[in-house]
DNA sequence: AAACAAGGCAACCGCTTCACC
DNA sequence: TGGTGAAGCGGTTGCCTTGTT
């Protein structure tokens, strides 16, 4: 049987919009409103799918877009969300007045996924990387931890070695024409001071995460006095990973998906988080509450460089 | 200055869900 | 109750800009 297609792709114009496109649509929607997207083309005089119309307008047009940075709020509730509800970009963008799903989506993608990956933090579950590991571990027996761990030291030390050694060729080549300023000298110490710490990291028999693998609250400060990436730094006095309880709480329910806790939540409002119509681009009331949240990040969770 | 790589974002694609008949 | 079109949604693509070599 199959589907009309929602307009004759041969004579509908695609790619970038012309300022002109857009004062049509803008223009059309503010005296007729959005009904009917298949017809809004057409009586505006575009040559544009209606597909196409709508996303124009809903990513780009409407005048109650938000079109600059994200602040540092904003990216703090966006990582908070992504961490409860995953990919579901339209419930996140609603919270998130004035910014749409596609936005959220990109900046996440481009932005916020490298920023948690290089605090150690995997952006698919939010939890550490070590954590990762252990958790891996657990399911493996004693030799074979010996392994995952051999391994995973030889690919944190393949990147370090990388990273330093390029770094190093680019001190060094300055240092012959001597020109090495106070920060740099500095540069090249720090380098020598983590390679020294590596090497002892590398051929200690336990790792400093070891006792992670034996108990159930692992010793954080043995990871080292806070963990520092950048100028973010986790240090919170060793009673609670730096991550977050949220990241661990499925595991500490036992029960409880991402999906699950979500909709138990809707329930507890009322609201419809079935789909993203009725919240769409927070127009609409949020199940979050007025103070924003219903978890709560350590202080010291901070994404901001 | 040119070539290349990486980042950022707008737009598109195709599947799913909703609303209506 | 099933069929159909419209709209919503997340993933992906492609182009433009900026940075690096």
């Amino acid at each position: 049987m199959g589907r009309i297609p929602c307009c004759e792709k041969d004579n509908v114009k695609r790619g970038q919009w012309t300022p002109e496109e857009d004062n049509k649509l803008s223009s059309y929607i503010a005296q007729h409103g959005t009904r009917n997207w298949r017809l809004i083309p057409k009586n505006a005089g575009l040559q544009r799918c209606g597909k196409s119309c709508r996303l124009r307008w809903t990513n780009y047009l409407r005048p109650d877009l938000k079109h600059g940075e994200f602040s540092d709020l904003e990216e703090q509730t966006i990582v908070k969300l992504h961490s409860i509800v995953g990919n579901r970009w339209s419930i996140i963008a609603a919270q998130l007045p004035g910014r749409t799903d596609n936005d959220v989506k990109n900046h996440w993608n481009t932005k916020l996924k490298r920023k948690l990956s290089g605090m150690g933090i995997d952006p698919v579950t939010h939890k550490p990387f070590s954590h990762l590991m252990a958790e891996i571990a657990t399911t493996l027996e004693p030799p074979q931890v010996a392994h995952l761990a051999e391994a995973a030291l030889g690919c944190f030390k393949d990147e370090m070695l990388h990273l330093l050694t390029k770094k190093r060729v680019d001190l060094q080549l300055k240092q012959s024409s001597l020109d090495l300023t106070k920060q740099e000298n500095k540069e090249i110490d720090s380098i020598e001071k983590i390679k020294v710490d590596m090497s002892r990291v590398i051929v200690q028999e336990q790792p400093p995460h070891y006792d992670m693998l034996q108990s159930n609250k692992p010793n954080w400060e043995s990871l080292g006095n806070g963990f520092e990436c950048g100028q973010s730094s986790f240090s919170n006095g060793g009673d609670f990973p730096p991550w977050d309880h949220q990241s661990m709480c499925s595991e500490i329910s036992g029960c409880a998906t991402r999906d699950d806790r979500l909709q138990g939540k809707i329930e507890e409002d009322g609201d419809d988080f079935g789909r993203g119509k009725e919240v769409r681009n927070g127009s609409s009331s949020t199940v979050f509450g007025s103070e924003g949240l219903l978890w709560d990040l350590p202080s010291d969770y901070d994404l901001m460089d």
